[in-house]
DNA sequence: TATTGATCATAT
DNA sequence: ATATGATCAATA
């Protein structure tokens, strides 16, 4: 990969670089930045984000670390219907079985993750070609006290059971805001977990998902569609 | 058709 | 092999 933008330095450069690019297409921006546009998702599930990644000077690569470290600021680009709403729901991270049962929320990844997250929606549907789908407004955001309760809730039900060792119990379908989903290469992925028992097995690596009713709350008072 | 479970690409 | 970036596609 090429390399993108010099990183901003500070959130109001930042937010302004995203402001700029409200109303430009993926197919534009791929232009720019030299990158040539897929013609589906299928095998460039990453493709938005890793644009905006270098369009917005993100630390490019797979290093654990906010894509903007020195402003602790996470990118997540969004997918969204016509009507704003998220067409998916949003990974947040992978879970480590083993070590997440001494962990308390408040040091919690997610929650690390989520405490400054700047969302850039895309549109999302799949009638629109990827070179044509445009950006919306940005939003930096943050957890609000009532947010960040409910994420709490949530994260304390499914770090628990994972916890004491019933990771193969948790579904997609635990969890209000946050569920725990399947999060591998492909099948035969396999991470080391504890039974109840505090036996070691190889489960199917997971991570935590923002649903998109969340997502969508967030966006909701804020976000314009591109025109 | 909304959601859950499965999967794909790239970088390190 | 595990982190990053997510969306696909089968199911309920």
């Amino acid at each position: 990969m090429a390399s993108g933008r010099p990183a901003p330095t500070s959130e109001a450069e930042l937010v302004a670089r995203a402001a700029a690019l409200a109303g430009r297409t993926l197919g534009e921006l791929a232009v720019e930045l030299g990158v040539a546009v897929p013609p589906d998702l299928r095998r460039a599930k990453g493709f938005a984000g890793q644009l905006l990644e270098r369009a917005l000077g993100a630390t490019a690569g797979s290093r654990a670390e906010p894509d903007f470290p020195a402003l602790g600021v996470e990118l997540k680009t969004i997918p969204v219907d016509e009507r704003g709403r998220p067409c998916e729901s949003t990974f947040v991270c992978t879970i480590d079985s083993v070590a997440i049962g001494a962990v308390e929320w408040e040091r919690s990844l997610v929650r690390r993750k989520l405490l400054r997250v700047l969302w850039v929606p895309v549109e999302g549907s799949r009638a629109l070609a990827v070179g044509a789908r445009r950006l919306g407004a940005a939003l930096l955001w943050s957890p609000s006290p009532a947010e960040e309760a409910a994420l709490r809730f949530d994260w304390e039900e499914l770090a628990g059971l994972i916890g004491r060792g019933d990771v193969e119990q948790v579904t997609g379908h635990l969890g209000r805001h946050l569920q725990v989903r399947p999060k591998a290469a492909h099948g035969r992925a396999r991470r080391r977990a504890l039974d109840p028992d505090g036996m070691s097995f190889a489960a199917l690596p997971r991570g935590f998902y923002l649903r998109a009713s969340f997502t969508a709350a967030i966006l909701a008072s804020h976000y314009v569609l591109p025109r």
